[in-house]
DNA sequence: TAGAGTCTGGACATCGTTGTCAGGCAGGGA
DNA sequence: TCCCTGCCTGACAACGATGTCCAGACTCTA
């Protein structure tokens, strides 16, 4: 039999059957369809089948809409990111999923494309379809919009960095430590004329990254050159022109942190390109797949983004069990992964 | 001020104020309130204002669970791929965020994790919130339980593979194609004995390309020994055994296609720890970041992606602008971008 | 056979918003 | 002065599901 025999003939091609149609097909009640689609007690088999039969010929499918707004939660929560295409979100937004679906509850992921403005606009929508928590890695400079819905009940953890303006739940990296060792490493190579290429300085995670290169620097005694520090977007030509700067000034840096995954590729095709007699040295800030088959293998500060995610989210149904949590911090340590391209000697 | 100011002392934590909240405070009706909220006509400036005061005082935001109960749409479509940690998906998921957001719509995307049963969940769940369409990558062998959502009225486009069991709108690439020029390139350069790994057999765009391989090989009058193909999970430990037994058995390949990203990534690991002495030529499905960089660099047959996600997403909202319209099937065109691990020369 | 207790099913109000429609009011023409 | 037009405004029903509560049917016991 196709799936259309049995429609009613007053269903229209984009009207769906509703419970009213099942009940009326199968003879029974309103609440009798009500609580066999949800599985509750007080049905005889006999009418289950009967209402069950209705529900396939109808292919009826319950209205989710009707039912949050009767029921008040959603089951769902959301997750902004800034953009689903950069390998670093992957295992974070994998990681949420699992611990959602855990929970019973769907995850809807977006994306702010790295644009303030986006990510409040996806935001809100979120919240005014009633989403029961958010996830948000901040792109903007300003939270405070969260703030009456956070206050209206809405869950919400920020990932990766803080937000601005409002307390709330974070789960970052350990960002400054993690640069730090990278610099060190490369000290302990040898390295005194190091360069830092990093994402724009609003961002919370370039900052502290940037402070943890300043630290290593101080700690070894060694003087930062203004020109060894270059902040800005992670356009691959704004970090090419950055990188070629460095190498090429009047104190030519002989290795460099690279302050994300988008720069650290960037900076390896830049190397790449130069006199392979005159090594640079790169640690890069995130791990990245296939950074151990270059030449040289690229070593790396790596976070745990599945981490963040698995805490972020658990964090997030915490406080939907339980209102009214204080605000709290978690900072995730990174790991740095030795592969080679920190190990090459200086070149002078 | 902040924020919770002028909230009315009924109030609770976690309840909203509604229209009718904002009206009583502002002492107009609900319509007018519900005008101001949807800027339409016939609200004279002053009562707008007032209206809009109470609004922001009150922290009000539109539950849209009540109005897409009321109107039906819900200006949102739904993306199902198999998993968003996959390079493959991530220029496919932002051209199709970027028409969706032409459109003025929501786009939620979710994972399968290449599970049948998780990708029926999941598309279902997004009926039953009732989006306007649906984007899936299918992962599942039937896709019947889609038909009586798709009858309904929510328009459905699979992207990357057909679906199976029902005629719907679908946008690939051309995997027959791109395969047999990826082995015609590895033919061209002296090889004849080839293999080639892949997906599992039951996933379309794995038979299509192992269609495209024999096309290539028999155009070229050379045999197809069965111990040259396989297909499988891409586990990496699976993909890592079978170009192993193919490399050491009786009769060697001495060049490979990969099926997909997953594959090649893997199957250039397992090269890169062999006698460097003795190459293997390979050519991959799937271009991937980096593939340029590597030693040799990897040829690939790359699709458009982004081409994928954008064809399929345009023709989505045509269906939503206009109902009725017949099943259509795109093949986008792949290309071969020579880089040199497809151009060494057989070993013996 | 009557009464008590249990189980099943249905009528109705409700969630927050929007579409319909009618009432009220001001201004202009006769 | 009266009526008509046009503009604002608000009362009310409806969207589809769920929770409350009660009625009727049934079983079991005295």
């Amino acid at each position: 039999m196709t799936l259309t025999e049995g429609r009613p003939p007053t269903s229209r091609y984009g009207s769906r059957p509703t419970m009213k149609d099942v009940a009326s097909r199968a003879g029974v009640g309103l609440k009798t369809v009500s609580r066999v689609v949800n599985g509750e007690p007080g049905v005889t088999s006999e009418t289950r089948r009967r209402v069950q039969d209705a529900i396939d010929a109808l292919g009826f499918r319950r209205n989710d809409s009707a039912r949050v707004l009767r029921k008040g939660r959603t089951a769902t929560v959301g997750l902004i990111l800034e953009d689903l295409a950069d390998p670093f979100y992957g295992p974070l937004s994998r990681a949420v999923e699992e611990v959602a679906r855990a929970h019973d509850t769907l995850l809807i992921n977006g994306s702010s494309a790295h644009d303030p403005y986006r990510e409040q606009e996806l935001a809100l929508a979120l919240c005014a379809r009633r989403v029961d928590g958010l996830l948000v890695v901040p792109a903007g400079p300003d939270h405070r919009y969260l703030e009456p819905e956070m206050h209206a009940g809405i869950a919400t953890v920020f990932v990766d960095r803080p937000a601005r303006g409002i307390e709330a739940d974070t789960v970052v990296s350990d960002n400054h430590g993690g640069a730090r060792s990278g610099v060190a490493h490369l000290i302990a190579h040898g390295h005194r004329r190091i360069g830092y290429i990093g994402d724009l300085p609003r961002i919370h995670t370039a900052a502290e990254r940037l402070r943890g290169y300043r630290t290593a620097m101080e700690e070894a005694g060694l003087p930062v050159r203004p020109d060894w520090v270059s902040l800005g977007s992670t356009a691959p030509e704004r970090v090419r022109r950055a990188a070629e700067e460095m190498l090429s000034g009047p104190a030519p840096v002989t290795a460099l942190l690279t302050g994300n995954n988008r720069v650290t590729v960037t900076v390896v095709r830049v190397l790449a390109e130069r006199d392979p007699h005159r090594p640079v040295a790169l640690v890069g800030f995130d791990d990245f797949e296939l950074a151990d088959l270059l030449r040289p293998a690229v070593t790396v500060v790596a976070q745990d983004a599945a981490g963040l995610g698995r805490v972020a989210a658990r964090r997030l149904f915490d406080r939907l069990g339980q209102a009214g949590l204080p605000p709290s911090l978690v900072e995730l340590p990174t790991r740095l992964m030795v592969r080679g391209s920190g190990e090459l000697p200086p070149a002078d």
